[in-house]
DNA sequence: GATAAATTGTACCAGATGGTTCATTTGGTC
DNA sequence: GACCAAATGAACCATCTGGTACAATTTATC
């Protein structure tokens, strides 16, 4: 096995480039995204990762310093983005019933919208929520959707549109239920079924469907 | 890179075993599911899966050919074992309304009860159901359910029970989205929300929401 | 323009991993 | 009990893969 000893490197390029360590981080972090959704956590390969990239396997180790470091700064960035559209939410104004059929409508669309949202929750409960666990920026946070949902429902209940005795919490879990199922099962429930349910032509039925199931949960 | 050739073994053990196909075959898919439905296929390690087993490597490979045909045997079982359960109901004989309560029930604690099926079907979608797709034992059924479903909505129509308009696979996926997600999702729910979905204290509760959330879509 | 810290390039590697080679034993059949 | 296909054992291997060593270049600061 003929030892090449380090090698002279005689001939090294004198290459120039410019510094630009945002670029680099996005460009990382847009490659890791792609590759993570499609291939899962173990499935993903890091030099898969920094082929996508404009910069070097090098460059992924020096910014996030593992594949898991890369992985949870991955995920952090989705829940930071979910959280951002939750809070966008201004659903204050409206009436109980309406307030919350668009909450359900947009929760609906935003997993339709998100496939690599639902993807990676998938994966990474397949890990037993083990990253989120041990995520920093993750774990104080997150809980406004509830209040926003509580809220909501309190007035319903007050008004006499909705009927009393409900949490909060397993609203949000029906909401959810409803819109992450037909993505996240999307492929088997084709392959079983033979209907797509991301299909132009299906998606707004099962919408409705979804959003009717919710409001007649709710009523009075 | 010194090339041992051939090595003696002249004190092979000559040892002695009994034959047994189909023990082996289970032992290995017993192994198989566990290593799987932890650490989904890519994950997965064939020596870890040959050491859980009580046989070797070389027998995984006699029998199921490479790791994804061993993956494919497990995923297959699975199917086959809900479908017994599906085909099992009996629900003929009950009133509309009651049928599909018990329908509902069953099948979220189907769910609840097996865990391992549910985390396999997730594994399986992140790899949009590419070996659900190949698996000649799996394409041609499976849709007795929905015929369950449709027969038992038609009475409840016909007796104006349930009101008309609604879509049998509708109506399962529905029962299947509210049965799926507190498993599918239990980790990052618990991490989000502080709620385990699965214990017994609360457990009940959400299966008592889900029944009355499908029989509330239902109603005329 | 000297200096140090931040950033990037290139080549490389040790260990893990899926899969195989070769030989042997067992059990049914005639 | 000879014969053969099915079943099993033990060691081995080529390749892939996450991660690093080492050094160079850039940029901010003074």
């Amino acid at each position: 096995m003929e030892k090449t000893v380090t090698p002279p490197r005689t001939d090294r390029k004198t290459q120039s480039w410019t510094q630009d360590p945002e670029g680099v981080r996005r460009s990382i972090l847009d490659a890791a995204r792609i590759e993570f959704v499609e291939h899962g956590l173990s499935g993903a390969r890091v030099d898969e990762i920094a082929a996508k990239t404009a910069t070097s396997k090098r460059m992924i180790y020096y910014y996030f310093g593992d594949k898991e470091g890369l992985y949870r700064a991955v995920i952090e960035e989705m829940y930071d983005r979910i959280r951002r559209f939750e809070r966008g939410l201004d659903l204050g104004a409206l009436p109980p019933d309406e307030a919350m059929a668009k909450l359900a409508g947009f929760t609906f669309d935003y997993h339709a919208d998100n496939p690599d949202f639902v993807r990676m929750v998938m994966i990474e409960n397949i890990h037993h929520a083990r990253h989120l666990a041990t995520s920093t920026k993750i774990a104080t946070l997150n809980l406004s959707i509830i209040d926003v949902i509580r809220e909501i429902y309190k007035r319903g209940v007050a008004e006499g549109l909705f009927r009393p005795g409900i949490e909060a919490l397993d609203i949000h879990l029906t909401i959810s239920a409803l819109s992450f199922y037909n993505v996240s099962n999307r492929a088997s429930i084709r392959q079983v079924f033979g209907h797509d349910m991301g299909a132009p032509d299906i998606l707004p039925q099962r919408r409705q469907t979804a959003i009717d199931t919710v409001m007649r949960m709710l009523r009075a």
